[in-house]
DNA sequence: GCGATATGTTCACAGTGTTCACATCGACTT
DNA sequence: AAGTCGATGTGAACACTGTGAACATATCGC
């Protein structure tokens, strides 16, 4: 911060400003996120907004991207849990394969069943990362619908209803953990390369649409404990849909 | 039609105004149906608006369940065309049974092998509903965005913000054929009951989601056929991964 | 035929996004 | 060190929106 004296010039207004639209769209949606409710909230005037973004529709895209930075970070926090209780679970695991391995070590066992076990628990590793993509959406789509919302609306390149061309310089955060998990499953012998190709988009309907569904469709208002469940049914779903 | 004439009274002004929405919506999605676009297009004064709606918000629903019974339309067909086609097979594969029966009659062949085979082209005839009421859905996004867009708005129940009840009285069409393939497909057999239970959810969610994407999300305006491709082997992959 | 009622209109108001001329500050030049 | 200039915030205005109240007119029941 440059300075805190409340001069004329509010040393970091578009900050402020895209921080008063977090703090709006959390509860209000993306719909509460307009220039003169924006500006209110920052204690400033209503045409300042056009001195840091080109339109209200600038204005809203900044508030989503950082609303999609808190969604990739929410995933990435539950990605990092569920591969630890993975991994727990592995090194549990491989304590127990290591011991049995030194009981028997006094018959000439081969060990190509301790390697090959030790690939299935790698294999796990690699699915509890895809679990924790999947999940890691839907818990914030359920957090903070607001939220949520907003995140959605960058996936949509159109800048003013024209032709809607594909972005491919800025992939976003949350889509590339998914392909990067996805591409882990097929390093970790998960998934064959064929069945790998494209697999990112019945991978991200499926989730994504569990969200949508329990964030502004008929699951809406659902105890959240069944919806929690719900959520991975379709994540396993999915899943096994893919290994199919 | 109570009467053709252009008379101050306008004959039925509530279904001109939905037609009106109708139109703009098509093209313009949601965010085109105001109150004033849709009077200004059916020839009439803002406020008439509030004889037949309650509300802005009113108006918009009215829309949205005309468009949820195009949705529903489209499904249907969607549905017949896919299922004659399945059945059609079902035909020939059954005629070809029945020729190699005649062949082998002479022989004391069991007819075991056919019951089971008529059983499995039943299966396919049920798998063939599920796959129609997906692609259907899917193939509407694709071509009437617009409407689309508005069809989703009413599975929101959500009246001014509120605390959000579930509606239970009236579930849409287009959901009722999802309900009816997945029993059809237990009745025939493709499913147990228990991979049944809830299974709704898993499909609606794969299917819409990737209709979202394809619409407002990061697919916008890429190549239809490879669109379709991609639509065909979601709603695989969900379908198979119910059966897993 | 006549009144009651349903339906459409006009006007007004609050709220929105947006623009433009103006005010003010910080920084760079000479 | 003074002065200029670009960057940043302000205030008033415009066009537009949804909405309500008072008014006008056509249709229906007696």
């Amino acid at each position: 911060m440059p300075q805190t004296t409340r001069s004329y010039h509010h040393g970091d207004l578009r900050v402020a400003l895209v921080d008063a639209g977090l703090e709006l769209a959390r509860v209000g949606g993306v719909d509460a996120v307009g220039v003169r409710e924006v500006t209110r909230q920052a204690g400033v005037s209503p045409a300042s907004v056009y001195r840091h973004f080109d339109d209200h529709r600038a204005l809203v895209v900044a508030v989503a991207l950082a609303a999609q930075d808190r969604l990739a970070e929410a995933m990435v926090e539950r990605i990092g849990t569920l591969v630890d209780e993975a991994s727990a679970l592995v090194d549990d695991a491989a304590s127990l394969v290591d011991e049995i391995g030194s009981l028997l070590e006094e018959e000439g066992t081969s060990p190509d069943g301790a390697t090959s076990s030790a690939d299935a628990l790698t294999s796990e590793l690699a699915v509890a990362r895809l679990r924790g993509v999947g999940l890691g959406y839907i818990d914030f789509a359920l957090a903070e619908p607001g939220w949520f919302e907003l995140a959605l609306l960058t996936f949509d390149p159109r800048p003013g209803g024209g032709p809607a061309v594909m972005v491919d310089s800025e992939v976003p955060a949350p889509f590339l953990l998914l392909l990067d998990a996805l591409d882990g499953c097929v390093a970790a012998g998960v998934l064959t390369p064929q069945q790998r190709e494209h697999a990112e988009w019945p991978c991200w309907s499926a989730v994504h649409g569990f969200a949508d569904i329990a964030t502004r469709g008929p699951l809406v208002g659902q105890d959240p404990a069944a919806l929690a469940a719900l959520g991975r049914r379709v994540v396993e779903a999915i899943i096994a849909g893919l290994r199919a």
